[in-house]
DNA sequence: GTTCTGACA
DNA sequence: TGTCAGCA
């Protein structure tokens, strides 16, 4: 997780800065969290603290009621990305798995022998 | 002062 | 959803 992720992901925010930023009332938000829209931590007392992506996901959630959705539909939306998210990590891992295969193909080929770098097959910067 | 849970309309 | 009670 890059840095910039790790830091839209720290959960800072008291329900009264979400509500300035939403325009939702504390109500309101509470309700998101009783659905399972959002999950936001709790702190040493037990107060709701949100980070950036929680605010990301909360206006989504209020532009998607807005629009006529309800709460299953959202749900359902969202329990969507989260498949993809998954699915493209899943991915991520996988070339990074073949890139490392790659390197230790190039590392056994150069240590066989007689092998210049300029002959080495992997060497070519496209 | 702020937030929390539960409850009622 | 709004609002009120009673806590922390």
């Amino acid at each position: 997780m890059s840095e910039k992720e790790l830091r839209r992901s720290l959960s800072v925010l008291p329900i009264g800065t979400v509500m300035k930023l939403t325009d939702l009332t504390a109500r309101q938000i509470r309700y998101y969290e009783e659905q399972g829209l959002v999950s936001p931590e709790r702190n040493e007392g037990n107060r709701r603290m949100y980070s950036l992506n929680d605010i990301d996901r909360i206006l989504e959630v209020k532009d998607f009621l807005s629009e006529g959705l309800n709460i299953a539909d959202i749900q359902a939306v969202l329990a969507k990305r989260e498949a993809k998210r998954k699915q493209e990590q899943a991915t991520l891992a996988k070339s990074i798995s073949d890139d490392e295969a790659r390197r230790l193909l190039q590392d056994e080929f150069l240590h066989l022998g007689g092998l210049s770098d300029n002959d080495n097959p992997f060497n070519n910067p496209i």
